[in-house]
DNA sequence: ATGCCTAACAGGGTTAGA
């Protein structure tokens, strides 16, 4: 079973690259960010015209995300808990969508996330809204975790996690991206005992997710990994391999991300 | 080391991204 995430930057202007894409891959769930759209003028039927359901959590503009997937999902969540305005500002950004799926083995559940960038750092509002929101999510993902079933926190985190994850840790030393909060946050979040998929199966350098549209960053190979799939231990314990469509880059149009990819046996 | 690109919304400029 083959689960991916994708931060599309804007669906409506990747819906070619993105059939395409699904048609070459078939994976199973995916995870898109940055759709872009509100719900209503999300492609829909060009993608259900592949086989798959589409459940949406967009907005006006920017952000949103969605899943698309092979099956219906059981049930579905929109919006990370904890941003309703009790404990805490309104969260007012599409950010978090979750399902849950069955699988032969029971179900499983999975989110595609898109977390705060962050970046200006000395923001009054940014960057504190992106540690808010890590927050929030250690808290989702823990309560998550004691249900002891296959989580898959999938998608683009704004988040470099080692200085080998960046081609120049010293371009990065003060962006939101990579500072010492950002990073112990997502500790965090491993902490609990969730797993890096990727770094789980690939202990290459260079393995980057994300170029720069700028600078000739995807010609010099100038990228940095963002873009993770954190595990459970019981997807942990059926991942097989993941991948990274670097290829999707050098395509007419690419989105700034490629889509990242966990293959896991729910037999 | 931001704004060298890109997308969306608007409407030919601004906001946002990372």
């Amino acid at each position: 079973m083959k689960i991916a995430t994708w931060n599309i930057n804007g669906v409506k202007a990747r819906i070619d690259s993105l059939r395409q894409w699904l048609t070459d891959s078939s994976p199973d769930i995916v995870c898109l960010q940055e759709i872009k759209s509100v719900d209503e003028n999300f492609p829909r039927l060009e993608i259900e015209a592949l086989g798959y359901h589409v459940e949406t959590h967009g907005q006006k503009g920017f952000n949103g995300v969605a899943l698309l997937s092979k099956t219906k999902p059981d049930e579905v969540m929109r919006g990370l808990p904890g941003g309703d305005g009790v404990d805490g500002p309104v969260d007012e950004q599409s950010r978090y969508i979750e399902g849950v799926f069955s699988v032969p083995s029971g179900a499983i559940r999975v989110a595609s996330i898109y977390l705060p960038n962050g970046n200006p750092a000395d923001d009054p509002v940014k960057y504190p809204y992106k540690l808010a929101w890590m927050e929030r999510l250690r808290k989702h993902a823990q309560a998550c975790l004691e249900l002891e079933e296959p989580l898959i926190l999938a998608g683009d985190y704004n988040v470099i996690p080692e200085p080998h994850d960046c081609f120049d840790p010293a371009a990065w030393a003060t962006d939101a991206l990579f500072l010492p909060q950002t990073r112990a946050a997502f500790r965090r979040l491993e902490n609990l005992g969730l797993t890096d998929a990727v770094r789980a199966t690939n202990d290459a350098i260079k393995l980057y997710s994300f170029w720069d549209y700028q600078a000739g960053a995807w010609q010099k190979n100038n990228g940095i990994r963002i873009d993770h799939l954190m595990l459970s231990p019981e997807a942990a314990d059926r991942l097989k391999s993941t991948s990274i469509e670097k290829h999707t880059r050098a395509w007419e149009k690419p989105s700034d991300h490629v889509p990242v990819i966990g293959v896991f046996d729910f037999a």
